[in-house]
DNA sequence: GTGTTTCTTTGATTCAGATCAATGGATGTA
DNA sequence: TACATCCATTGATCTGAATCAAAGAAACAC
């Protein structure tokens, strides 16, 4: 019942990503204009949303949910090239088609506007183009720092950069203490954690149960994670463990 | 002699990177009041121009030579994230230090603007923000497509891969005729090539040897190639044969 | 000329992660 | 109850690229 999913996101006052989305900088005339071009579409978990090649005529924000953004080669090696959280953009003003596949892997509710007449209110309204910007910049740093993760390390530090990433994201989007302990469920199967990480799915389970055996993480089922000490974890990934924050 | 080398550099309006770089959307006033904030500044091969985590007082972009982005992990594993070109731009507006290190691997000049007076500009003119979103974008396409290189390909496909984009990139700035045999020089050692790859400078050296070997390329000395077949290299890449451009 | 440095190639061996294969648990359903 | 289906784990074996090691080629200094 997707109008009873989208039904307490009528108003963008209230809106979970009002302040993170492409929206975030806007004034409350400009949000006017937004609210008229805008509308809801929900997705099933495991639905596509978009397929790489296919032209796309809409460009939107998620709302709630996870998707994940991958490439295909014909003999259908993949590799996913991003994971979109709420308040994630999708789609590129300026371009006709889907560069990638864009698939739910939760339900999901994204806030989508029709291609056009957003790029022309974006013309219109520096807030939205400088907002993008950023978003678009912080994006490409993510891309490049999963580079690295790629490029050069072994299966149990990417593993363990998987998880401190979906650790740090959740912990900006559901506000704790510092030093609480870190508890998440995982978004993703292991075949979907493989195709981020550049590995099989069965060296994913390995290492996770090494990481598991070597009390780095506690497991309770197969999705349900615990990060006793989160620098135990950033050591374990390879990463300087003085988050040397660079604003 | 850095005034000799940037002496042919004074007018925006002979410049080689006029119409792709951040300014290419630029008026003519537009264009004359960054030309009184800009400024050259050339570098040897070999040099670095800015150190990750490092304040970073300027942004500008590359006019003539290649640069290339780099992290490197506290052990010494480095990742090369990008390749700069002409017209590329390097530094983010809204951030005080570098992210990655910025290496010369080619002599090379700078148009470079002091950042507070950029920013400044930029929130003016919306012709430079809208020009530097879309090569941000750019950018992100380029990382992503990288992503699938490194995690998904094998050791030949990711010579393969940075031999086609390397000619690629070299015949959008050398304009020639379609079906030209492609000629070109290697802008990188073979250190650095395995730092982009992801790959030892080992296993580089046996992969060009054995494309050598196969006829994909023909090396002329260490750093000369001629492809004789384009499509031939796209193929030993594992990319779609058919460039279905997206635009 | 001779040495030094930098970049590159090639060979021998090792090993991390892929591949092939079987099994286990949870959920659904006929 | 039996039996699919989906997801995950674990074991055995193989292999592509890393590592260790040596030597070649070009550029430069003395």
């Amino acid at each position: 019942m997707p109008q009873a999913i989208a039904a307490d996101l009528q108003d963008c006052g209230d809106c979970p990503i009002r302040h993170r989305a492409v929206c975030a900088r806007c004034e409350t005339d400009e949000l006017e204009r937004l609210d008229e071009i805008k509308y809801y579409r929900s997705y099933e978990a495991g639905q596509t949303i978009v397929w790489s090649g296919e032209p796309m005529d809409f460009v939107g924000s998620v709302v709630r949910g996870i998707a994940t953004l991958s490439q295909t080669m014909e003999d259908g090696r993949t590799q996913m090239v991003g994971l979109l959280l709420p308040s994630d953009f999708v789609g590129r003003p300026g371009r006709r088609g889907a560069a990638y596949d864009v698939v739910a892997t939760t339900d999901l509710v994204m806030c989508c506007f029709r291609k056009v007449p957003f790029e022309e209110m974006m013309a219109r309204t520096p807030h939205i183009a400088q907002r993008l910007l950023e978003m678009t910049l912080d994006e490409l740093d993510a891309a490049r720092e999963w580079m690295l993760v790629l490029g050069r390390k072994t299966a149990r530090e990417k593993i363990a950069s998987l998880l401190s990433i979906i650790a740090r994201r959740d912990a900006t989007l559901n506000l704790r203490a510092q030093d609480a302990k870190i508890v998440f469920d995982l978004p993703l199967t292991r075949e979907a954690m493989a195709d981020y990480l550049g590995l099989t799915l069965e060296t994913v389970s390995r290492q996770i149960s090494a990481l598991k055996r070597d009390g780095v993480i506690v497991l309770e089922g197969k999705r349900h994670v615990t990060i006793p000490d989160f620098e135990r974890l950033l050591d374990e990934a390879g990463d300087d463990s003085d988050g040397g924050f660079l604003s």
